[in-house]
DNA sequence: ACCTGAACACCGTTCAAGT
DNA sequence: ACCTGAACACCGTTCAAGT
């Protein structure tokens, strides 16, 4: 398991160990010093081998959707709603795997994490299915930005710390009254806990596929509709 | 501007200072420390009045997000389409006044953020809409997951801190060959600060108006189809 | 009720020094 | 080239004490 004491630390042994202590505490408890500590080194190792704390993140995020884009089909040959299909739900299985790499990466898209690959293999996609130069661009945004930003919040961590107080939440809900939030009440048992927004517990415990099926569905739908129009 | 030093401190003003330190130095600068400061107070007089830092950024989410419902016309009476769409970019405009609340709201979206106004708001129209119980609960996450997370990623901070740089990324755009990457290459200039995962500036300097368009009529449009489909 | 001032237990990052 | 050990300049949060 420990690399060999004799052994120089490399790069990747860095990051691989970041993912695994990611997992176990999360992006709060994910420090330097701790991950210096799990490496059996000193903080200033980590940031010979690979950088700051940022770089370090870089790195996983940019490792762990790498890994996840190896999987998928072939865009060039596979036609194009069905890869963004297996697309989507590839980067979702990926942040459900490392969720406190997803929630960072919404706030840190660029290149080093959605890797060149992803960007090209979704632009082939979509050049496929028809969108061209400035709706090419639009396309694109639109199904990068919905997947990543609705993936992120589903992940939220159920951390009591960042504000989630489950008996408080639960009573919060209870106690809306029927006259101001007549939507709420009449469907408040199949909202609890499945809609955003009135749930307490995180997408990590409480993963909300038939609603990621629908959003997905809705968005390529959506984008569908979108060539309908142009033509 | 500054408050009667003979007054005692009022959340409300706690509240409202952070907003301002929030716009001013962003989620990383925004400090405990620093709030007391600006407010010429001590650390521990936030946690009488307000609470944690989470509790501040709570209490600012609601404040700056519930200001943004309050200017929305009445889901009751405005047909479902058109009342998502001013909803929508209510929601934007709030955040891209206060990028740092909107970027903290996405992985922190829960009833103090995303107040139950704005629920029962969306669920009133989804469900005039059409939408009936796991449906309507689908189209809600849907709709409030693809909106948050969207702008939360168009309004990453361009802070080089963070893992941009932005040299350094213009250089390796510059540097992907024809043959790995044909459509990123074959519209380059055309992607280039306007694909998210190919751009340097964050959306508060560079908003992607056309791109938000374009993502909000596909998800309404693909909406629309799920009605057709159930049907 | 409201605030002060200090303290505790941490952080990320840098750097001179070692091997 | 790779790592140690310590230091710098911060953090969020708590708490006894004041008024």
């Amino acid at each position: 398991m420990t690399p060999m004491p004799e052994e120089a630390l490399s790069a990747d042994e860095v990051i691989a160990a970041a993912i695994v202590l990611l997992d176990d505490v999360g992006l709060r408890g994910f420090t330097m010093r701790a991950l210096a500590q799990r490496l059996g080194t000193y903080p200033a190792t980590i940031y010979w081998h690979v950088g700051s704390r940022g770089a370090v993140l870089s790195e996983v995020g940019g490792r762990v959707f790498g890994d996840a884009f190896d999987k998928l089909p072939d865009a060039g040959s596979t036609p194009w709603d069905e890869w963004l299909v297996h697309a989507a739900r590839g980067y979702r299985e990926a942040g459900r795997a490392h969720p406190a790499v997803a929630a960072w990466a919404v706030t840190h898209m660029h290149s080093r994490v959605t890797t060149p690959d992803w960007t090209e293999a979704i632009l082939l996609a979509l050049s496929r299915a028809g969108f061209r130069d400035e709706h090419l661009t639009a396309a694109f945004n639109t199904f990068l930005g919905s997947l990543v930003g609705w993936v992120g919040v589903e992940l939220i961590a159920d951390d009591p710390e960042l504000g989630w107080d489950p008996e408080q939440m639960e009573e919060g809900i209870g106690a809306l009254s029927a006259d101001d939030y007549p939507t709420i009440v009449a469907n408040r048992d199949e909202l609890t806990n499945r809609a955003f927004s009135l749930r307490w517990r995180g997408g990590g415990s409480n993963p909300l596929d038939e609603s990621f099926e629908f959003a997905l569905s809705t968005w390529i739908e959506g984008l569908r509709r979108q060539l309908d129009r142009d033509a």
